[in-house]
DNA sequence: ATGAGGGCATAAGCTGGTCTTATGAGCGAG
DNA sequence: CTCGCTCATAAGACCAGCTTATGCCCTCAT
């Protein structure tokens, strides 16, 4: 309580609003009226009326312009609104996740998925899945593609979904995405400003941030570079690999689809690399002759394209 | 208070801890201890104890393994904390953009945007500036082209950034990204099994659902397509144009910026086409001769890459 | 014209969650 | 063996947000 907390930044939970009253600001803008909207959410009018009042005070902007006969989004307020969306979903894909990892046994649906795809790909597909099967109640075990193989071999999971480079035996699989491994620095770092592609040699004598061995990235590398790759630290996590490479550790190596948000934030930068192919196929496998049908076939289908 | 109300599908509010209790799960991620998380975000260690269980149980799953000499997430624990980092950024860019609303007056750098880089881009844009120099205040209005010219010609924003063809007489420019527009459809229309490309005379014919005359998006199209582009609904938000197409009412246009989300979780498709360009640049923007200077050269230096 | 109905705001009171302080217990290092 | 770190538990205070009960404003239909 000590006057010099008052001068603390404050955390991102006290300047956002919480996810009740980001829902409902999506509601008033669909629906048109404070009321409406606080039926669809379950609550009183006078609540929404206060709810939205105290996100205005806290944002310290309008949200809605408030009429006799409706309720409409200021200008702000479509934007507000606009990014309030992409909260929600993030939330809602951090729900889809986080029950399959709880309806453990007696799910109509076990999938067992590497830790990139589970990270990155799976929340999205459990959420359309979610939208056209509602009931369909799917469990989620994570692991490295041995661990995959040995769950689908074992019966305990009826979908799996690995990203190395073999397809681990007894298993049939289909290639359901790409992957694209990137060379990463920090913007500072000298590569950053090389105006030529780096060569495969330049990176094969590179010390690198990597993942362990044994790691379906890892993996594509060595194999890429013909087993050379450097470490210059390892860790055990893509997250942990990331951080690192932002704080300017040294360059990296990883998928495409783990570093996205920070080559938009230019916290990453890409690195163009020429004479090695790093691309990687996703695929969704099973065990040999036991084609998926039900919820796995249906969750299949909604990861092809 | 009635029976029913109990089956009724809970929101996501109360499936979804709250952004203070994520920011927690990251900070002991990141810590390794429940009691320094507790510091750091500005608790005591009994609140972050009792946060920690509360959402353990909420979620059903074991997050964190306790021991005398500190925390460590468990596997489950590490993938729902990955998650979460995904709803914390939205919040944090959520975060941003409200700020640079509010901040209206008196900011060091008056920006002025059209909507889909406002909606799109800028909050991280702002992240990153943020990131670097934590003091610049930043106002942000949001508006069309036109608009867009007059503040920077009435002096009342330092930077602006537009996207539609042509630059507004009276400002310089550069290109700071390309993007491009995609023609998307619900999975089930039709256009969706084709298997060879669209022409640009059967777009041309066709009613699309489209954003008003005068939007950024419109305009590149009719250009592309010689001024013929049919309406079947003309919508005034981006978002209002996705649902329609998303619900199946027809094809739409889109910018790849807007519909990435919607394409990943396959609630649209696109379609290639052939023999149009639906290319387009986007760029920053000053009254000609001002370059941008201080905070201003700042950001357009996080926008290039 | 006039009432019915939908829209929003305000006031008062209750409730429940979450924080704090205070304390205890396990483990490791000096 | 005791200090220092870890986490857990208990008891009480506090505050935010809900509900219920109103009232006013506007529009539309009778």
């Amino acid at each position: 309580m000590s006057e010099a907390e008052g001068l603390r930044t404050e955390s991102l939970a006290h300047r956002v609003p919480d996810l009740a009253a980001l829902e409902l600001l999506l509601a008033v803008a669909r629906l048109g009226s404070l009321g409406a909207a606080a039926r669809e959410v379950g609550i009183t009018q006078p609540a929404a009326s206060s709810r939205i009042r105290s996100m205005e005070r806290q944002l310290g902007v309008a949200l809605v312009d408030r009429s006799p006969r409706g309720s409409r989004l200021t200008d702000a307020g479509a934007l507000v609104t606009d990014w309030a969306r992409r909260v929600v979903e993030a939330a809602a894909a951090f729900d889809a996740g986080a029950r399959a990892l709880r309806d453990r046994r007696d799910s109509r649906l076990r999938v067992a998925a590497s830790m990139t795809i589970a990270e990155y790909l799976l929340p999205g597909w459990l959420l359309a899945l979610h939208a056209e099967r509602p009931d369909t109640a799917v469990s989620l075990l994570a692991g490295n593609s041995a661990k995959v193989a040995e769950l689908l071999l074992a019966g305990e999971a009826d979908l799996g979904f690995v990203e190395g480079l073999t397809v681990p035996t007894g298993l049939d699989s289909t290639v359901i995405a790409r992957d694209r491994l990137i060379v990463v620095t920090a913007p500072a770092h000298p590569w950053a400003r090389r105006r030529r592609p780096l060569t495969a040699a330049e990176l094969a004598a590179t010390p690198l941030i990597l993942r362990e061995r044994g790691s379906g990235t890892r993996q594509v590398l060595d194999a890429a570079l013909g087993g050379l790759a450097r470490p210059l630290i390892e860790l055990s996590s893509t997250t942990a690999v990331k951080a690192s490479a932002v704080s300017g550790a040294g360059p990296s190596v990883l998928s495409e689809l783990a570093v996205g948000e920070e080559l938009g934030m230019r916290r990453l930068v890409s690195i163009p690399v020429e004479g090695v192919s790093l691309r990687r196929d996703l695929r969704a496998v099973w065990p040999t002759g036991h084609r998926p049908t039900g919820p796995a076939r249906e969750l299949l289908s909604l990861t092809r394209g």
